[in-house]
DNA sequence: CGGCCGCCTTAACCGGGGTTAAGTTCGACA
DNA sequence: TGTCGAACTTAACCCCGGTTAAGGCGGCCG
């Protein structure tokens, strides 16, 4: 990807905030970038595929979810513009993907392959602590995510949504608000109710 | 530390299992390092401590929990031999520490500076490569706990902790476990009534 | 020895959320 | 335009877990 295309240049600002990186890993870096698009409703990542690729959202919207034994349907995360999309526990473990990634509207990504940001963490030190520096910040997030599941009611958590999310909002669907949350749809929507009908931001 | 004592040696074979780390490093990392002892039900580390401690389980249990504003406490996570036992996210986030650490059973550590191991780290990419691994790990971990969270009930839950830690059940007040798993001390008891009071190994 | 306290259990009551089912709205599409 | 289906809501019923309170048990200490 170009070095010069605003995206990359947006990138670049995002990952200097975590970590800085000197401009030789940065551009090998970008030279094993590819972008890719897909179309809403469509699949970055299914279980069964090998989990290979590190996304970045550069625009749009996609939600990590997975399916049970039972068939039951349980939303991870959403990752807007400027997040890092990504099997990430199964990359971790070396395994194949477990998830879904799927995007909720029209949705353009950069794709790394992780083998290719390996080997050139082996010989940059800059570039192996941002991959730490990635990794912690979404080790803070599980474990806010964990305090929201051990500390807050469904409807504290449904709130804490509203204010996570804010600009997200109108393109997910209610039910798989509810799934992330860790209820039902029509428990959703009681709660909905009660709290008088919370902003569905108008578009 | 002396690098012949058999916590050392120990030590060093479980982190070569998570990512292989040269001679050099390790007896620099080992050379920072200082032996701790913790009486049972003493701290670790408590609220407002600055966050600067990382430390290695060698021997006892300890667990890692916070109180919120109503007071209300909860169970992040247990820590026994060779598990690493830090305030985290407080770390990642050079915020103080919000959470207590305490010693179940007495325990002995082994205690490593942070910023020591920063300043290694920043001329080692083994050793930048291990800590990225390091919280790999526990990114895993945390995202296994939101999974039981979404999709396991409390009963279930309650009998993946039991499988979890077989050995430290015995050490472990229920109603510690209650926090754990997210419910409290009654609903623990109920549930254990209805499985047929569950395992908690004679010592 | 007796009393106290922490831990665990049990019981009774209540409320939030799961489940099922029906009804509404709305957009896609023939 | 009519139909179909997905998403959301509402209602009825039930169960799990929270809450409160009481009682048992064992360890610690005066």
């Amino acid at each position: 990807m170009d070095p010069a295309h605003p995206d990359a240049r947006a990138l670049r600002t995002q990952l200097e905030s975590v970590a800085p990186l000197p401009p030789a890993d940065w551009k090998a870096l970008l030279s094993h970038a590819r972008e890719s698009s897909v179309e809403r409703g469509g699949y970055v990542c299914k279980p069964g595929d090998p989990a290979e690729a590190l996304c970045v959202v550069l625009e749009g919207l996609v939600r990590h979810y997975y399916v049970d034994a039972r068939g039951r349907e349980s939303v991870k995360a959403f990752r807007g513009p400027g997040e890092v999309s990504a099997p990430y526990a199964e990359i971790i473990q070396r395994k194949p993907s477990r998830s879904f990634i799927q995007a909720l509207v029209p949705t353009r990504l950069l794709v790394l392959q992780v083998d290719q940001v390996e080997g050139l963490a082996e010989r940059s030190v800059a570039l192996q602590r941002l991959l730490r520096r990635l990794v912690e910040l979404h080790f803070v997030a599980k474990e806010q995510r964990e305090y929201e599941f051990l500390q807050l009611s469904a409807e504290e958590r449904y709130q804490q949504f509203c204010r996570e999310r804010p600009g997200h909002l109108a393109d997910i669907p209610l039910h798989q608000v509810a799934s992330y949350i860790g209820i039902t749809p029509v428990a959703l929507s009681r709660i909905r109710a009660r709290v008088g009908r919370a902003p569905r931001r108008a578009r």
